[in-house]
DNA sequence: AATATCCGTATTTTT
DNA sequence: TACGGATATT
């Protein structure tokens, strides 16, 4: 904020530096110089930590900071992770203990490597007790202690995206909507609706007219749907995503546990600011105790996840909420190359920011942004790939570049083609595991056995049963009582119980697997001492289940090889309820977490959407689809504040870049592909990309280089290749 | 009542 | 694409 006289903005951002990092390095020494020279006078006798001294002065004061409540506003590349990580080990080293030090996170990997880092400053396992993860894993870990305070039973099961979809249709088949003349939202629309409706604390007709205001006459059936869906989660003892957060409020405005949470934590430190919302802001305010250490961290102009509901006001409004609080703010970027930097300013000259901060770079490097336009997606993959190869050769290995794009799917024709050149590569986000039916499956009979009555779970499973469809699952859960609700049934017994006892009514057509089903679940419930292990349970499942996957699903070799992968991975848990709140809090973020070690071993490119890269960065970055229609999405055209929203994930994207950045922007979109015409379409440059920001980059043109022709058909054909190799390989 | 088949359609981003 | 939903068949 105040222009210290050692900020070297102008002078180091000359574009050309000597290669050799000498100008930068030297700058460097003096700065460090000046530090060591603070460290000794401020901490007066205390050893001069190694770690302070690699800090710089705005750094340092975020990491010292004692008293009020503290936003830190850190740009991208600012060295934001270093400096909340040194923070919980200065807190340590200061004598806290670690478990009242409270570290939410946006993802819990990035929870466990701040921890990991912190521990190499503060010594082996002194951060072994920090609680640490996403508001979701604390408000789980929480409500299983404190939950009593609300009459909520510490087994509760939490149930994810899908699962409250699922439940939504199930109570939407009950009530018979949709079936009249009007199309009634589905299933994922009402599940989006609600959760809107929570994150934001807004009535559901505001939600509806605001943002799904074609479903805003179906406003009666809707609050049906939703009362019945909240009943039937209270019932079961199920908790959604948004129920975690709520319960978490809740818990922090009641009068005798109040007091307790707020004494849990001596200090709290929120990453990712700007994408929390105002029920977490709330939950931050119900958690914090006058006195104690609150410090949040993030960038307004990394913003995105509103869909969410995430407000950037959060982070905008720190002070308002929290009187007295102080704003620090990190504006040295020692990721990226001064060009790469001077491009993304450009970008996001073009919105409004709340709190002005320019970046400035001391990194040598004097190599430009290339924009680069292509032909088509064909043309797109084949350059990529060969930039990629051609970047490996001058030493950069496959690990430190990456390729970004808005959307899971725009990586697909990529992917065929880094298969074909034998490039392998770790795709993140847009990995849709847990949305698998096959996986959704399994997890279905562990969670029957976790919570006996979920009923979305025995729908599911019943009607895996062969001769078992709505009609008859609905009747055997009549008869075993699922609908009974979490009270207690007579004589301890449970619907699994009563499966044993009670013979349900089954059509004769299911009896034989129906009655498999029935010994596989009374052997995992009954038969395996007090709490079965999830190996086990999948294990004894598993020949059932087999039988299922083949009669059911295509591909049921490769499905069966992911059940198998997830009978690995339940090896690790002691507790069926472990593993499937993990699993469903946690989700494997890669297909190389999915796959084991071995892949990693190797060298390996990234493939990420924008949104899963926050927080990483390369030596090299690939922004690829960079098309209006695509980035921004076409999806969010519709109002300012999305398109703000759109600028800002290419921003994100931009500045995970270190040296060299290579926007990519294909102009021609095929429709359909299946077809043998090749009804396309054009696309134009996305409209961020402006002139501003052209300027500041090399722009370069493959549409009509005639060598480039023979390399392009190479690469249609390989998409065609692909296409007939889905075809016969099923 | 369950299952097979066909057609149309919509499709971000994630805890 | 892949999935959901509607219709036809067993």
């Amino acid at each position: 904020m105040s222009p210290s006289a050692s900020r070297p903005k102008k002078a180091l951002r000359a574009p050309i530096q000597p290669r050799n990092d000498e100008g930068a390095g030297r700058a460097q020494l003096i700065l460090e110089r000046v530090f060591d020279e603070r460290v000794l006078d401020e901490t007066e006798g205390a050893r001069p930590a190694r770690w302070l001294r690699e800090l710089n002065p705005e750094q340092r004061a975020a990491v010292l900071h004692d008293g009020p409540p503290v936003v830190v506003v850190a740009g991208a590349g600012s060295g934001k992770t270093k400096t909340l990580t040194a923070r919980v080990a200065r807190l340590i080293d200061d004598g806290t203990a670690p478990e009242r030090i409270l570290l939410l996170t946006f993802t819990r990997r990035a929870a466990q490597e701040m921890l990991a880092r912190a521990e190499r400053i503060a010594g082996p396992g002194a951060t072994h007790r920090v609680w640490g993860g996403t508001f979701h894993a604390v408000a789980n870990r929480l409500l299983r202690i404190y939950g009593r305070a609300l009459s909520l039973p510490p087994n509760f099961t939490v149930m994810d995206a899908s699962d409250s979809a699922d439940l939504m249709d199930f109570v939407r088949g009950e009530q018979r909507r949709g079936e009249g003349q009007t199309r009634f939202p589905r299933k994922e629309t009402l599940a989006a609706i609600y959760s809107a409706m929570v994150n934001r604390n807004e009535k559901l007709g505001r939600v509806l007219d605001g943002h799904f205001p074609w479903c805003a006459g179906e406003i009666t059936g809707i609050r049906a749907i939703f009362e019945s869906y909240t009943k039937r989660k209270r019932e079961q003892v199920v908790l959604d995503y948004d129920d975690l957060l709520l319960y978490w409020r809740a818990l922090t405005e009641t009068p005798q546990a109040s007091a307790t949470l707020t004494g849990l934590f001596d200090h709290v430190l929120v990453d990712e600011y700007q994408d929390t919302n105002t029920l977490q802001a709330d939950i931050l305010e119900g958690m914090h105790r006058p006195g104690a250490g609150l410090m949040v961290v993030g960038d307004d102009a990394q913003a995105i996840y509103s869909f969410r509901a995430a407000s950037v006001a959060n982070i905008l409004n720190f002070s308002a909420r929290f009187p007295g609080a102080s704003v620090l703010k990190l504006e040295h970027n020692y990721r990226s190359t001064p060009p790469i930097l001077d491009a993304s300013n450009a970008l996001m000259e073009q919105a409004t920011r709340a709190y002005g901060k320019e970046l400035w770079s001391t990194r040598a490097g004097d190599r430009r942004t290339r924009l680069v336009t292509c032909l088509d997606e064909a043309q797109q993959s084949d350059a990529v790939c060969r930039r990629v190869l051609e970047q490996r050769e001058e030493g950069m290995p496959l690990k430190s570049q990456a390729v970004l794009f808005r959307t899971g799917h725009h990586s697909s024709l990529l992917e065929v083609e880094l298969a074909r050149r034998n490039i392998p590569f770790v795709k993140f986000g847009g990995l849709k595991f847990m949305e698998a039916a096959h996986v959704k499956d399994l997890l279905a009979f562990l969670r029957i056995l976790e919570n006996p009555f979920d009923e979305v779970c025995w729908f599911r499973v019943l009607r895996l049963l062969e001769g078992i469809g709505p009609a008859s699952a609905r009747r055997v859960m009549e008869a075993l009582g699922v609908r009974a609700g979490g009270r207690p049934a007579p004589f301890g017994t449970t619907p699994i119980t009563r499966l044993d006892q009670e013979q349900p009514p089954v059509p004769a057509a299911a009896r034989r697997q129906f009655d498999d089903f029935c010994a596989v679940i009374t052997d995992c419930a009954l038969g395996a001492g007090d709490a079965p292990k999830p190996a086990v349970c999948i294990e004894r499942i598993g020949p059932l289940y087999k039988e299922i996957v083949e009669r059911l699903y295509d591909s049921p070799d490769s499905r069966w090889a992911d059940i198998e992968q997830l009978g690995v991975i339940a090896g690790g848990y002691a507790t069926t309820e472990r593993f499937v709140s993990d699993l469903t809090l946690d989700p494997p973020a890669s297909t190389g977490d999915l796959a084991g070690s071995p892949l990693l071993d190797d060298d390996y490119l990234v493939l990420s959407t924008i949104h899963s890269a926050k927080g990483c960065e390369w030596d090299a970055v690939y922004i690829i689809h960079a098309a209006d229609g695509m980035i921004p999405s076409d999806m969010a055209l519709g109002d300012e504040d999305g398109l703000d929203e759109e600028r800002r994930v290419l921003y994100v994207a931009m500045t995970r870049a270190r040296d060299v950045l290579e926007i990519y922007t294909p102009l021609r979109y095929y429709h359909r592909r299946t077809g043998l015409d090749d009804a396309h379409g054009y696309a134009q440059v996305s409209r961020f990309l402006t002139q501003d920001v052209k300027e500041l980059c090399e722009s370069v043109s493959l549409t009509d280089e005639p060598a480039d022709r023979v390399v392009q058909m190479d690469g249609e054909r390989s998409g065609v290749d692909a296409l007939l190799t889905r075809l016969w390989a099923g």
